[in-house]
DNA sequence: AATAATGGTCAGATAGACTGACTAAAGTCA
DNA sequence: TGACTTTAGTCAGTCTATCTGACCATTATT
């Protein structure tokens, strides 16, 4: 590595340096999950199934939460629901809509991934210290309120 | 909101903090660069140009680094020279291999991502204040440590 | 009651990702 | 040196995830 691209290399944006320790947290989770017997799951589908509220949720709130069409995250609850992760049901507060829930295979799966999570986290906090990581959740979480409209 | 969903809302692990980051810079950068003219590139483009190196980079690297195959590297960067963001000229160590670099109109883009994420920096600087901000850049650099291979 | 907006589906097109098989050049080592 | 292995990249084919546009049913608005 030359000189040059050391010192390109520290100043990596804020952006760039936020994608490589998520991608580092999804591959590790989504290892998890599939080494558990999940492995009928793709990457699309998880992220969909993040956003799902332990109350329900709306394939249209799903879709913008996700940040994709609301045929998409059809197309991807179709799969979850194929594969037993997720049920629908209608919405007693509205006859068009329907409520993605988590089912039982679901619920599963969600303990393997928070395993996996907590697994990440502690050896981050063994790297970086506990107050730096106290102090990294803390202003990742402060940057949502100008980041994330569906906090 | 639920109370039970606020609490959980505040317990989002570390990983998708950072992607709600990420993606809010990848969305305004994209944003940027194509209003700015360069609005044939699309988002598996940028990712995969935002790794090649001021002095080339061979496909097989990029590919790697991208965590993509050399096929989709490939398809990518077919792309990205047909559109005159990058070249490919060989390698003179090994005849082999071909260095991939960045042409005139990407260094043009290169130039407009790079005032873009500037400004999102300095949204959340104002936001977060000089001090956490610094500390958010130093937490995330050091894990790089233990979440980039390819640093 | 008529019209507009919203939640969701259907149909079709395309981009981007993969696996597998292959060629050509380099590297290894008996 | 010559045979074998590894590496850089391409070709062909497939599949998944994404989009746009059109549409239906229900709800909200006026």
């Amino acid at each position: 590595m030359t000189a040059e691209r050391a010192e390109a290399t520290q100043e990596l944006n804020l952006g760039l340096l936020c994608y490589v320790a998520y991608r580092a947290v999804e591959t590790r989770v989504m290892a998890a999950v599939r080494s558990a017997g999940f492995d009928d799951i793709t990457v699309a589908q998880a992220r969909l199934f993040a956003r799902i509220d332990p109350d329900g949720t709306r394939l249209t709130d799903l879709a913008e939460q996700a940040q994709v069409t609301k045929q998409t995250a059809g197309f991807l609850v179709d799969q979850l629901e194929r594969c037993g992760y997720v049920s629908r049901e209608p919405d007693p507060a509205d006859a068009r809509a329907r409520l993605v829930r988590i089912a039982p295979r679901g619920l599963a799966a969600v303990e393997v991934a928070r395993r996996a999570e907590a697994e990440v986290e502690a050896e981050w906090t063994r790297h970086l210290g506990r107050q730096a990581t106290a102090g990294l959740r803390r202003a990742l979480s402060r940057l949502r309120e100008i980041t994330d409209p569906y906090q």
